[in-house]
DNA sequence: TATGAATGAGTTTTCATTCAT
DNA sequence: AATGAATGAAAACTCATTCAT
């Protein structure tokens, strides 16, 4: 929990800090993320740094909890998924897309989350943030049954994550792959990001939606009826 | 490479140091992971190491390379994907599992190389791994298209990020959710492993494969006949 | 280069510091020199040693260069060297001597880069050093040819190199030869040193000046009459 | 002192192990040197080494002592130094320069030997060989002042030092210079040895010997008459 | 006698964290 | 409140020497 004192501080102080810490994290894990480079980074003493946080974890637990989650709803929280079922899933995807554009440190910090290899303490930091997500998607996911837009006999907790797993890791994937570039190279140039425009974006949401539409809602493949059960 | 000398190794020796080795990777990241630890788990001095192994390096491209692929094949590879698209797929990813529940470290190291945050030479072993298995499962997927189980439309570039995803994080995350644990406990109790019985297996491998069926079968979903385009 | 740290420490600080460095430098060679002996040596953390040079080679090459300098400049650079050729010699060297005895690691450390052994770096350190004062002694020289007081047809190329064994490594000899004591012994004990005074000083100096005056002037020897040709 | 098994060993293996200790404690110094690459040059096992020598140390022991002097009293020893003696000095010298083009390794060795810096026990030994080698110049200077080729008034404890520096690193590094090379080059390349022809090791003779019998003989320079007193 | 694998003390270097100013 | 110097535990890696076969 940051201390008082970092609220006190001048809006561009703290905003230089975060930013630093967040590039730091995106660029590497959690242990190898080094407080020096993020000090030398923001130009912030190190002895300073001390002040707002407790420590490296406590750094890192806010960004994971409070500023993810106010930038990141901030951006998408306000999509409106009352309409059509698929519809709605297809703008969540590409404001996530979007995001991704915007605010790509932010984006690798949740993804790193889902990295089951971390010291203890970092695991549990990363095990609250993906639970959220999935019981936020099973949420969606019900509420795709009950409106029939998915098949009633699909198991939802097996749905789930492979549903999450296709629209995290495997959209992701597929935009490095279309880009042609690592994540590093991602990380640091907006133009390269610029390349992924709202066309591109929509076709591979589309992709995606495609692909779990036609899974999910049980039409009928060859042999078996029933799917996801 | 390792050195004449590890080849020589009597093989219990050789086996404890090799477990030691995965166990570490498997918990750690490669930067992470210490040479020091992996001396102390397995009993050997630290300079004994490098009588076997270059350095650090060297070692994780070993266990990356010879050895998980040696297991793996061993393993999973005499599977016959000659018969019917899905049956086959469905069996590839029983078997996948099934090498979990008893490899789970190499299992682990396999996915970690999907991390892309890692130093540069670490990060170039990782991406051959992944650029093999894409291959791999691009081919596979070809091979659908030709016989008809894959609808023409399909981008395959984009399909193939998808399905990676499907079956590798998300699987692997419903078991773990189904196991009700975390990737510690169940890369350290083979009890924990063996409750992933065929059965279960079978089921998720099911549920997987008829995602990717009904998905990427193109039955029409309402609005777009053409999927994944 | 040491950091701005360095600059800014108390006097009392870098100076153990340094004076443990240089009795380590000056009794082992670089790389028999250990970091860990100098920081035990000086009281000061390992650790601490980093926040004051980048590592080994940058303290070594702030010995041999801003250190070495500094101190020799402000003793012996003095020297007017304008009057009667050989008494300038005389005092020179001299005036070495007494370098000898008041900063005797200072001048170890000067003679160890006439060592040809050496790691590259350490050795284009070694050279640089080597290679200004064999010019700045050609110099002299040229300027003893000018004068008349060495004869026209001495090769400077060669003579400067037997001068310069003669006033280095055999003057070196001949001090310890008189103290009759070894390296250490004459490193370790202000008191050994001061045997070398001010008359013990003149009496070495002359006899080098003397072999190189005779030796240089070109006084016929019975057979040859040109020398060093 | 080798053992037994040593003396037994078939000439081409002993040989072999010789050879190669000669080159690495050529190139490196005494604590540089590695055991493990003096076993790797030589193709003889590093268990089989602790055969023949105690250690390290009695390894060095051996050819600083033994070695060294079987080889070079072969070549130089046999000089006969009864005739003039300034002659007999530039003969002397040629042919150490003569050794140096033949046995680089050894010569080196030797040279090694006036190093201050070393460990005390190496320093030990050290110290026996330039003793050897100052008392056998102090007996030949005190010849040439019998012959009257040296005045009476010399200091030989002084003058000793001067000469042995002038003979030893002054030629060399000469010779270093004149060819423009690096003592690694030096040591490697028997092309680049042989370009010190007898012409060019000749004039080097000369004038050493020039400079030192005219510093020697002391011929009157302008204002003191007595030399090296 | 020859071998080569095993060892541990030693090296240089990094980094989160503390603390005096 | 801000600073930046001090620290020590830990890392990767080397090497002379021992020892079992």
């Amino acid at each position: 929990m940051p201390t008082p004192t970092f609220a006190r501080l001048p809006a561009a102080r703290r905003d230089r800090l975060v930013a630093a810490a967040i590039a730091e994290f995106a660029e590497r894990s959690y242990t190898e993320a080094s407080l020096s480079r993020i000090a030398r980074r923001s130009g912030i003493a190190k002895g300073s740094f001390y002040q707002y946080f407790a420590d490296k974890l406590d750094l890192y637990r806010y960004l994971l909890g409070d500023e993810a989650a106010r930038r990141k709803r901030a951006f998408i929280g306000t999509i409106d998924l009352g309409g059509e079922f698929w519809t709605g899933l297809e703008q969540f995807i590409e404001r996530g897309m979007a995001f991704l554009v915007l605010h790509p440190g932010l984006a690798r910090l949740a993804a790193a989350a889902a990295d089951p290899t971390a010291l203890p303490e970092v695991r549990g930091l990363h095990l609250a943030i993906c639970d959220a997500g999935i019981a936020e998607l099973r949420g969606l996911l019900a509420r795709g049954v009950r409106s029939g837009a998915i098949a009633r006999g699909v198991d939802l907790d097996v749905a789930v994550r492979l549903v999450s797993a296709v629209i995290g890791p495997g959209l992701t994937d597929a935009v490095l792959g279309e880009l042609g570039a690592s994540l590093h190279e991602v990380l640091g140039s907006a133009a390269l990001r610029a390349r992924l425009d709202a066309r591109r974006r929509r076709r591979l949401a589309r992709a995606a939606v495609s692909l779990l539409r036609n899974g999910l809602a049980g039409s009928p493949g060859p042999r078996r009826k029933q799917v996801l059960r």
